[in-house]
DNA sequence: TGATTATTTGGCGTAATATGCAAATAGGTT
DNA sequence: AACCTATTTGCATATTACGCCAAATAATCA
């Protein structure tokens, strides 16, 4: 594989690896419902303020989700609404493996 | 979080995990344009052959591409076409990254 | 300025992931 | 049976990711 072609993968895969976690992916779902400071996400998670914090640095990052600063407070939410998307089709995936865990039962 | 809720989120980002990686996204885009045994895979990526069987069977295993023997050779394709749209989800957010760095320079 | 609150960052131990080599397995052929 | 070919798995190693605590930073207010 050539080497753009070969970043171009690895790119792409960075905005994927930001959503390969089960904490970042609630942090989305939750974030596509509204606006949402540091503090209050972390006390829906159960995380420690820090933990919480990196990975909303890492969907920051990734493009994923913006944040806008008031006061001593900073509002993420989402920025990129297709991401919602991998949702349906991730419910898609598991609903498919489910049917075929039960056809092989049959 | 309660636990229930947890495992579902766990669950999602297995499949998300599946396809975070830029090898692995390479050969989904590989097979959702036709099926290819591993040999031949492992050609185009350019890493070993293990290695290469071992990221298909994670992409199987998480539900996103099936496997068909015929003779010694074995086929995989892509089961769960909705995954395609990672792609351009992904794209967008990509070319949004881009046009907000640009923005940023004037 | 000093105190308070919210967020981010450094450090560290632990866990998970990635990769190649070599060996094992499985199907097909002679 | 022995042999060849394709794929998978065991093992060792290197890299990366997680999560917490503590410290640093930033904004606000008394």
């Amino acid at each position: 594989m050539e080497p753009q072609v070969k970043r171009r993968y690895e790119a792409k895969a960075n905005v994927i690896k930001a959503m390969a976690h089960p904490t970042r992916l609630f942090l989305v779902d939750e974030l596509s419902r509204g606006e949402h400071c540091v503090m209050d996400l972390a006390a829906m998670v159960g995380d420690d303020v820090s933990t919480v914090s990196r990975h909303l640095s890492i969907l920051k990052n990734a493009g994923i989700i913006t944040d806008e600063q008031r006061g001593t407070q900073v509002f993420y939410s989402v920025r990129v609404p297709c991401v919602l998307n991998f949702f349906s089709c991730v419910e898609g995936v598991l609903a498919a493996d489910l049917e075929e865990r039960s056809c092989a039962l049959r």
